[in-house]
RNA sequence: GCGGGGGUGGCGGAACUGGUAGACGCAAGGGACUUAAAAUCCCUCGGCCCGCAAGGGCUGUGCGGGUUCGAUUCCCGCCCCCCGCACCA
């Protein structure tokens, strides 16, 4: 063992055995329990960053804690390799991206060997290698041959920095790209392969149900992306033009209240309605103005509500009655049908509309026992559970509920309407104009059509020798003999897919990978999957809530019906942790607030750094990082080594060992020094927190803290240790227990001064220990005593005493006896270990 | 507006089911060691007040109420900050 502590040194060492030991490798065993560990893999953008720092330190915490508790457990990593920035960088050098990710690779894989991670690096999967990437083709296939995958022209998302297309939710709120985050998304028209994410929203929603131990956070957001509401469709006819239209409601009930219908600008009728009119020249003019507004209403929630009233008519096939036809700058085109019932009584926007546009408030809901009001000030929508319809002709009397039921009915029998269900989510366009991707395996065949590579041509390979440019054009389509193929159903002519696919569908399956990294007969192996999964702690940032952890549960399912899996979900656990802030802002280039976590661990050694990382702040809060914290964690661990090499060196090479059960009942507190009871309680005290805490709370920086204090305490007992007061062996247990629960925190340490206390074995292999809840237990109790609920005195009890002979020292404690003087007690409550509260009048 | 999370010393943060608020650490101030510095060690450290001192009093967890012997914690009503969604009919 190394007298003093040399990080540089001491890492290097125990990196390098811990290799030689295959330490963190694991096989599949079905006589153990298996624990699955994962963290998000990293992009290889070239340099590890402290997020990444903090992400796979609590990752590793966990792994350690876990192989010591007995689980086998498996703990991976691998590249998420394909994507723009490696292009972008290879436009600009005139170099081969996949020259860039493979150095990127090579250096961050030294970086988190640096840090001392315990991944499995046999199981190491890089996203942008042909035996990976051929999957994604497979998983495409399948996809289409279940019609899960089709190709259609729509409008979709451009990003003209990224030169390609986005998945709607790659867009963030204000419109621009999630990469580029001041950088709008123009819209383009655009033949595109979408994957039908749709047909599972349903799903989607109601596994996560499964999902209990996930944050609410991230099933909230989920839960809003995947937008569904129940509702009805009820289609109006037209008088003027003896057409439908078909509006969409959540609140049918109200439909007797109804006084307009609104059409988004972009509604295909409005074409017809304009060329119907009497001014198609002033009524385009008119639409397009509202066209405007409802573009600059999406940047801007608060715009004024405006519309144009069509001067056409609408009849409602419940009364009969025709209602104006208005074009409105707030009905989205892409929700619904792109046209809503207007019922000013009972909706804000249309109340709001209405008031301006002076149209008709016609009240039909109102509270069970209530009256109608007079005047109507505002929209009314508090209907409670007791509301009734009025003015709704057969319905009236009706609760909202009842009438819901009955009208949807009603309208489905007699053919004007009918009940359904709508989804916010939209289809997952995954097509990009771009080279370093996966190739989509179809091919365009004159005679054929559309006609998907069979699996046996599969993988599709990416052409290495590529213009790129960057310019919005597919790179692949300017490589004719990439593009140029033989239909594989006619052998005639034809040409291939030239768009490669979103690397989020590199993302969304990779954790599989991992347990059967290099198969090459199918996707993943299936009894290794059936022994893993479900992964048992996913951890990483919030930022993946709508992209990442949704594609992924998409894909699962997708598997799961093509019968490769056979649960719904992949992630029984999920743990959001906080960013890394320096001087309030996210540490980023831009701002020049970085700190680079290579140039710390060179300062401290990779175990300060994780340990300062777990201290500074609980996990799931983002944390301020300030460089003389680091200096006080660095101190911390200096000093504990020092004391631990002090104290080891005084040990005679007793016989204890720590051993899991054994360490209970060891000592008969009655029979220990003073010394060595306040040594035994505290390490007891520590061990419980940490166990507890490492079993759930995962609030790490308390943990550290108390380990610190244990530190403290040992440091405090040096003349008791030196005098003699506290035998060695029971010195020794509290030093094995402290290096345990180190090695979760600060491994490398913890192995150089476990090897110091004569072990062979790493701590890794060594059960973690048990505490004992009778020594964890206070030992003299000073419990506080209050005399109206204040602080009066303070009576020393031992833990056995019971609650009667509690009251009476308590009341005989003298600085407690002044205040009660004569006057009457009316309580006294007793919080055993606690406090005793002595009421008096 | 809706959903989620917050507001505690100069700072990061403790206080697990209501029970001595401020653990642990950072910063700061004072001291020891040293020719000096670094390192290390010791002391002080929410605010106000009384005391030479040991010690003691009052006050204090965003604001206002309430429940309780006792509230950072529970209830009601507000204010502010962060994140997500947002004219979704």
């Amino acid at each position: 063992m190394e007298s003093i502590y040399d990080p540089q040194k001491i890492e290097a060492k125990w990196q390098e055995r811990w290799a030689e030991q295959k330490l963190f490798e694991s096989e599949v065993d079905a006589a153990r329990k298996k624990y699955y560990v994962l963290e998000m893999l990293p992009y290889p953008s070239g340099d590890i960053h402290m997020g990444h720092v903090r992400n796979y330190t609590i990752g590793d915490a966990l792994a350690r804690y876990m192989w010591m508790k007995g689980y086998n457990v498996i703990h991976p990593i691998g590249w998420d390799a394909f994507g723009l920035p490696a292009e972008n960088a290879a436009i600009k050098s005139q170099r081969h991206p996949s020259e860039f990710t493979f150095n990127h690779i090579d250096r961050m894989r030294g970086q988190l060997k640096r840090l001392g991670i315990s991944y499995d690096w046999r199981r190491e999967v890089a996203t942008c290698v042909p035996e990976y990437y051929r999957w994604n083709q497979w998983f495409f296939i399948r996809m289409y041959e279940r019609g899960l995958a089709y190709r259609k022209k729509s409008r979709v998302n451009w990003c003209p920095k990224c030169q390609t297309v986005l998945a709607n939710e790659q867009v963030l709120s204000n419109g621009c790209c999630w990469r580029h985050e001041e950088t709008p998304v123009a819209e383009r028209d655009l033949e595109q392969w979408f994957w039908k994410i749709t047909a599972y929203a349903e799903n989607l929603l109601e596994d996560m149900k499964e999902l209990v131990r996930w944050p609410e956070r991230v099933l909230s957001m989920q839960q809003n992306w995947i937008g569904k509401s129940v509702g009805a469709e009820i289609d109006f006819s037209l008088n003027e033009i003896g057409e439908h239209l078909r509006i969409f409601t959540t609140r049918v009930d109200t439909i007797f209240g109804c006084t307009a219908v609104y059409l988004a600008a972009e509604h295909p009728l409005v074409e017809t309605l304009i060329s119907f009119s009497e001014d198609p020249e002033k009524m385009r003019r008119d639409v397009e103005g509202v066209k405007a507004s409802a573009v600059r209403a999406r940047a801007d929630a608060n715009l004024e509500k405006i519309g144009v009233d069509t001067g056409f008519t609408a009849r409602n096939p419940f009364n009969g009655e025709s209602v104006p036809i208005w074009v409105a700058n707030f009905v989205l085109m892409d929700y619904g049908t792109g046209a809503v019932m207007a019922v000013p009584a009972h909706d804000e926007r249309d109340f709001e509309f209405s008031v301006k546009h002076n149209l008709p408030i016609r009240i039909v809901i109102v509270p069970r026992n209530g009256n109608v009001p007079e005047k109507v000030e505002a929209a009314y929508t508090e209907f409670g559970p007791h509301g009734k319809l009025i003015n709704s002709g057969p319905y009236n009397d009706l609760t909202p509920e009842q009438a819901i039921e009955r009208m949807t009915r009603d309208a489905e029998s007699k053919g004007f309407g009918k009940g359904t269900v709508k989804y916010r989510i939209k289809d997952w366009g995954i097509s990009r104009q771009r080279y370093w991707g996966t190739p989509i395996p179809i091919i365009y065949c004159d005679a054929c059509g559309i006609v998907p590579v069979p699996d046996k041509d599969l993988p599709v390979l990416l052409p290495p020798d590529v213009k790129l440019t960057g310019q919005g054009q597919s790179p692949l389509a300017s490589v004719p003999e990439f593009v140029n193929t033989r239909c594989p159903n006619c052998n005639g002519r034809a040409h291939r897919e030239t768009d490669t696919m979103d690397t989020f569908v590199d993302s969304s399956w990779y954790f599989y990978r991992y347990t059967s990294p290099h198969i090459s007969t199918s996707p993943i192996d299936r009894d290794a999957v059936k022994y893993w999964f479900p992964v048992d702690q996913y951890i990483g940032g919030i930022e993946h809530a709508i992209l990442h952890l949704i594609y992924m549960r998409f894909f699962t399912k997708v598997m799961r019906d093509i019968g490769l899996v056979d649960f719904p979900e992949p992630v029984a656990r999920l743990f959001t942790q906080g960013m890394v802030i320096k001087d309030g802002a996210k540490m980023s280039k831009s701002k020049g607030n970085v700190v680079d976590p290579m140039e710390s661990f060179a300062k401290y050694g990779a175990d300060t750094v994780r340990l300062y990382i777990l201290f500074a702040a609980p996990p799931a809060r983002d944390f301020d990082w300030s460089d003389s914290g680091i200096e006080g964690a660095s101190r911390f661990l200096n000093r504990t080594y020092r004391l631990v090499v002090k104290y080891a060196s005084q040990l005679t090479s007793s016989p204890t060992h720590i051993d899991g059960e054994a360490e209970k009942s060891k000592w008969d507190l009655n029979q220990v020094s003073p010394e060595e009871r306040r040594l035994i309680r505290k390490t007891h005290q520590t061990l419980r927190h940490v166990t507890e805490d490492l079993e759930g709370r995962w609030h790490f920086n308390t943990d550290v803290a108390m380990v610190m204090e244990l530190v403290n305490e040992l440091s405090e007992l040096e003349d008791a240790i030196e005098a003699g007061k506290i035998r060695p062996e029971i010195l020794k247990d509290s030093l094995e227990i402290l290096i345990l629960m180190l090695s979760v925190f600060v491994p490398h340490a913890a192995e150089e001064l476990w090897e110091g206390l004569g072990k062979s074995q790493s701590t890794l292999r060594v059960p973690w220990p048990q505490y004992d809840s009778a020594y964890a237990a206070e030992d003299e109790l000073e419990i506080p005593v209050q005399v109206n609920g204040r602080l009066r005195g303070k009576v020393r009890a031992s833990v056995s005493v019971s609650d009667e002979e509690l009251r009476r020292l308590a009341q005989a404690e003298e600085k407690v006896a002044q205040f009660l003087n004569g006057r009457q007690v009316i309580k006294i409550i007793v919080v055993p270990g606690k406090l005793v509260n002595i009421v008096i009048r």
